[in-house]
Parts: structure tokens; C-alpha cells; sequence
DNA sequence: TATTATATATGACACCTTGTCACAATGCAA
DNA sequence: TTGCATTGTGACAAGGTGTCATATATAATA
């Protein structure tokens, strides 16, 4: 996370920063891009760049989380208008999610962080709820998981659940990620993940 | 692809490099590991090195292709052991990949790999047929696809029967990320993958 | 207001990369 | 031996990162 003096900045000098950092990330990979073009383009010092954040990866991921929208929220909408059919709720709440991440003003920097992201990456973007993934301590908040209604599927516990749900987030993910390499149209790509989808609820067997 | 001087090496010299690099990159992820650190314990110069690859890249995919056993060839004939049920051809087939993967002498190596891996990165280590993906030209060619039995399948085309597959092996990636990552047993990493295996080909539904 | 303390800004520096290139040293064939 | 093709070499330019001693604001206190 930033620094506390990162937070306190004036606005204008803050927003300029990530601006300028934003556009960086959207040209290139996080490894292409280079801390020396940021400051050079922000008017900002080196040492004040490090007084700032950590290193590269800390304002990466800094705003990574910011860009971000709350899906959670809008997940959980969609949810209860599905009345708790977990895949009604991700065949609705999949457009918005498309709209957030594949067109402006994010299409670019998603496209970048998605064609290099690794293992860490991954869990930053995905729902916290479902990345965190303690086997214990889920039940406690309240949570996406008591939207489910979970007797209408296959799973004996609240860790089956979310395992469940995570497959389905990150079928999601790999369609979009798909989609921004070959350059698929959104309806394409949710015409793929539909599909998958299907499979997953009613059995690729027939 | 090493350049035709790389090839022209004695065993001895090539093996060198290649082992001193694949050390490296058993260490240190693409990014980290650096020409420099192999170069000098292989005993070569850098402008060698150049002579015998493109870059960092060149060499790094180089030996993941080495190392990644001729799997699809192992797949086949567990599809054919298993009457062309996909199914049952990935459950009988994922051992072999874990122990492959999960076990000396290319544990860590794979692990860094998949720790750290892109989307690029991720075509390189998946089923070359799968990934390839041009929907005209798959019939053409004598493929897995042919073991198939698609009778028994919600598929309509082999394009479909593709992309089923490649939903399978992407979760079945997953799961040995996963397993990484979090250090799980190899019986954990197949429990995990074979659950998913049931909701997909029985649906998670009820 | 003058002085002290705290927060912020700075850029030279050391140390690391990578890829290139003019040149040296081989090997091999005529 | 001469000549050509192949292979080997390391200094070099250009770029990257993170640190640190120092300078400059800004706020707080006497």
C-alpha cells in the first residue's frame, strides 16, 4: 500500500501521479513499465517516488484496486434478483463486468494487466471474499455465500460452495482474458462463456 | 528457437547451459533470473550467449518445451483405455501429469513457471493441439479429437468438443497452480480437480 | 516573530540489467 | 599455407532500480 505521505499529497499532484501511472500501465506490461517514464512524465523526483510507495508493484497494485469496481456488490444484486441461483446471477452480472473491463476508460489497462498477469495478480483481481479462502473462517461475516441458495446445488458445505464459485469466477476471467488476445467482440466472448457455463450447470454428459 | 550454432555445440557445452539455466529458472522466476547469472556460471560469454539465443525468452521457452513431456501422446492413449470418455481419459491422465510436474527433478522449475506464468506462457505449456484453436483446420489433421466419443456429449462440433477440452485442461492448470501456491498434497490437488471434473460432467446442479 | 520539529523533496550515486559490435580465435577445406 | 566459415569474446552504450545525505518546505511551539 502507499505511504501515509502518498496519501496526504494535494490532490491534483496525486491524481496527476496516477493519471500518468495509469496510462504507463496501459502501454505496458507491469514489467515493461518503468518507474523512470512515471516521474519523468509526473514531474515527480525520484526519492519522492519511493517516499510514495514501495516500489513499482505497490502502486500497481494500488491501482489495480481502485480501478476495480466493487463487483462484489453488484455480484450480490444480481444475486438476489436471481433469488440465489448462483448461475443466473453470473449470466447477469457477467455484462456489467465486460462493460467495466473492456471498455474505455479500462479496456487498456485491463488488457495489459490480464495478457501478464501471474499467480499474484490473479487474486488480486478476483473477489476478495472468494480469493481469501480461509476453510474456517467463512461462515462468520456475512457474505455473498448467504445469498445462495444452495439447496439447488451440488455441494455439501459452505467450502463446496465456494470452491464452486471460484471455478465459475475463474472460467469468467479465462473467457475475458481469451477474448482480449484474440480480440473477440463482447458478445462473443459471452456467447463462450455462456457455453461453459451451461456445461457446468447441467453436465457436459448427457 | 535456439539458433542452428546452439545445436551445433558439443553435448557437453549444451548440456552445460542448459543445465545451469534451468537451475536458475528452478530459482527464479522469468523475470528475476538473469543471462548474466547464467552466463558466468555456465562459463560463457555473453556475446556467446546471443549467438545461441534471441534473448532470455528464446531459451526459457526452449526448455520448457524440453521439459514438458510428450503429454498429449500419454492422454491419447488413456482416452483410448478409456472407450473415448474425455472424462474418465482426464482422471486417469492427471497423475501422470502431477507426478510429472509435482515431482523431482522439474518440481520447482514448474513451479516457478506456473507461479509466474502469462497468458503467453500459458500457451506454451498447454496441449499444443488444444491451444492452437484455428476453428477450420482441426479436422484435417488425425487428432485427439478422433478418440473422442462425442456421442455421450452436450457437443454439437468438434469446435465444441475443443473448447470443452480446453475448459478441462485450464481448470486441471488451475488446480496445479493452486496446488503450488498453497502447497497442497498431491491427493488434495486431485480431490480438488476431480470434484470439479463431477460438477462439469454431471452438472452442479440438482 | 523566531526557533525548533516534522514532513516532504531532491538528484547523484552504486549497482544492476540487457543487447550489440568490432574484433580475435578457432576449425576446416582447398 | 591460404582462405573462408564458424564460433568466441568482453568492452560498451543505454537503460533500469533503490538508497541516502542533503535541502526545502510546512507546522508547531516558545
Amino acid at each position: 500500500m502507499p505511504t501515509k505521505t502518498f496519501f496526504n499529497l494535494s490532490d491534483a499532484k496525486r491524481e496527476r501521479l496516477i493519471d500518468v501511472a495509469t496510462k504507463e500501465f496501459s502501454e505496458k506490461s507491469l514489467n515493461e513499465a518503468s518507474i523512470n517514464a512515471i516521474i519523468k512524465s509526473a514531474s515527480i523526483s525520484r526519492g519522492s517516488f519511493y517516499q510514495y510507495f514501495e516500489n513499482k508493484e505497490d502502486l500497481y497494485f494500488y491501482i489495480v484496486k481502485t480501478i476495480k469496481s466493487d463487483s462484489e456488490e453488484l455480484f450480490k444484486q444480481e444475486l438476489k434478483k436471481a433469488d440465489g441461483d448462483i448461475f443466473v446471477g453470473f449470466r447477469n452480472y457477467f455484462p456489467h463486468l465486460l462493460i467495466n473491463m473492456m471498455e474505455e476508460p479500462n479496456a487498456n489497462f485491463y488488457k495489459q494487466l490480464f495478457l501478464h498477469m501471474d499467480y499474484r495478480a490473479t487474486k488480486e483481481v478476483a473477489p476478495e471474499e472468494l480469493s481469501s479462502h480461509e476453510e474456517g473462517s467463512i461462515e462468520t461475516k456475512k457474505s455473498v455465500f448467504s445469498f445462495v441458495n444452495r439447496t439447488q446445488l451440488q455441494v455439501d458445505s459452505v467450502q463446496e460452495l465456494n470452491k464452486l464459485m471460484r471455478l465459475i469466477t475463474s472460467i469468467m476471467m479465462h473467457e475475458i482474458i481469451e477474448g482480449f488476445a484474440r480480440d473477440y467482440s463482447q458478445e462473443k466472448i459471452k456467447a463462450n462463456f455462456y457455453q461453459k457455463l451451461n456445461w457446468l450447470e447441467f453436465g457436459a454428459k448427457k
